[in-house]
DNA sequence: CTTAACGCCTGAAGGC
DNA sequence: TGCCTTCAGGCGTTAA
C-alpha cells in the first residue's frame, strides 16, 4: 500500500515517538517477515539498543541503532507501524500484529500486517545495506532534474508508467501517485518512455514533486489499510483525480471518461482524451 | 540485456 | 445467505 508520502508520514511519526527509546524485547509472531535473521537473532541484535534515528529511502524505513547497527523495514501492501503506550506483547487481541518491539519504558512499536508481505532486515553497519545499492534516485531528491529524468526515459523501451514504477530507476512512486502525476502532467501512461521529450519530462517532474509534497502534508492516502503511527488515516484520497475514478467524466477536459486499463497486471486510471 | 508472468497472503467486494 | 471469482497501494524470482 504505502508509497513515498505514506512511508514519509510513518517515518515522521516514528521520529516523534521512538527516538532515544531502548529496546528490551522483540516478539516475533510471523517469522517469514524476517528476511535475514531468526527471531533469536533479532532479539539479541536489538537487546538494550537505543534507536538513534529513523530515516526513509525510497519506500524503505531505516532504523538506526547505536554504532551504525541498522534495521531496514518495508511495509509492502498492508504493513503499518503503530506506536502504543502499554506493553502489548501478545498477538491474541489482534491477530495481525506480526512483530512487537517492547521498549524499556513499557511502550511498544507494533508491526501490523494483514498480508505478511512486509519485511525486516538487519545490518551490522548501514554502509552495507543492500537495498540502498538497488534503490534509484529518490522521487523527491533535490538533484533530480528534468534532464536526468529524460536520460532515464531515453534508454527504456517500456511505457512511461512502468519506468516510473521501477524502484531501481526512480524510488518512491507506486501505482496511485504514478496515475495521478501522469494525469496532472497530461501524459499518456502507455506512451513509450523513450518518446518523452524534455518538456514532458519537466512537466512530469514538476507534478510529481507537487503531488508528493501535498500528499505528505495530508499524511498520505488511505484507501483501505494505510494508517499513521497513531493509527489515524491520511487524507490525500480526497484529492485523487483519476485513481479509482473509472467512469467519471474527466475533471480537466470534461470530455473524456476516466478509464481503467491493465499495464503489467496492474490497474492504470487515465483520461484517454487529454493525456497524450 | 529486456520484459512478462507468477507467487507470496489475507480480506473485501461484486456477481450469480 | 452462500459460494465463487476478482481485486488490492509491492516486489523478488523465474521464465521467455
Amino acid at each position: 500500500m504505502p508509497e513515498l508520502p505514506e512511508v514519509e508520514t510513518v517515518v515522521r511519526g516514528l521520529k516523534g515517538n521512538i527516538i532515544g527509546k531502548k529496546i528490551n524485547t522483540v516478539k516475533v509472531f510471523k517469522e517469514r517477515m524476517l528476511v535475514n535473521a531468526s527471531p533469536g537473532d533479532l532479539q539479541s541484535f536489538c537487546y538494550n539498543e537505543k534507536i538513534t534515528d529513523v530515516k526513509r529511502f525510497g519506500k524503505y524505513i531505516h532504523f538506526i541503532l547505536t554504532s551504525k547497527k541498522s534495521m531496514v523495514a518495508h511495509l509492502r501492501m498492508t504493513g503499518k507501524f503503530v506506536y502504543v503506550d502499554g506493553s502489548k506483547i501478545n498477538s491474541d487481541d489482534d491477530k495481525f500484529v506480526r512483530i512487537v518491539f517492547l521498549f524499556s519504558d513499557s511502550t511498544s512499536l507494533l508491526f501490523h500486517d494483514v498480508r505478511t508481505f512486509g519485511t525486516i532486515k538487519i545490518y551490522q553497519e548501514y554502509d552495507t545495506i543492500d537495498e540502498k545499492q538497488k534503490t534509484g534516485i529518490d522521487a523527491l531528491a533535490d538533484d533530480l532534474t528534468g534532464q536526468k529524468l529524460m536520460e532515464i526515459f531515453k534508454r527504456k523501451k517500456a511505457n512511461v508508467k512502468s519506468v516510473l514504477l521501477n524502484q531501481q530507476l526512480i524510488s518512491g512512486l507506486g501505482n496511485i501517485y504514478v496515475c495521478e502525476l501522469l494525469f496532472a502532467a497530461a501524459v499518456d501512461p502507455q506512451k513509450a518512455a523513450s518518446l518523452i521529450n524534455i518538456n514532458e519530462a519537466e512537466l512530469i517532474l514538476k507534478n510529481m514533486r507537487e503531488i508528493l509534497k501535498t500528499a505528505i502534508k495530508l499524511n498520505g492516502t488511505t484507501i483501505s489499510d494505510f494508517r499513521m503511527v497513531d493509527d489515524k488515516t491520511g487524507s490525500f484520497q480526497e484529492m485523487l483525480k483519476v485513481y479509482q475514478k473509472e467512469g467519471v467524466s474527466c475533471p480537466r477536459c470534461k470530455k473524456g471518461i476516466i478509464t481503467r486499463i491493465k499495464q503489467n497486471q496492474r490497474s492504470t486510471f487515465y483520461c484517454p482524451n487529454c493525456q497524450m
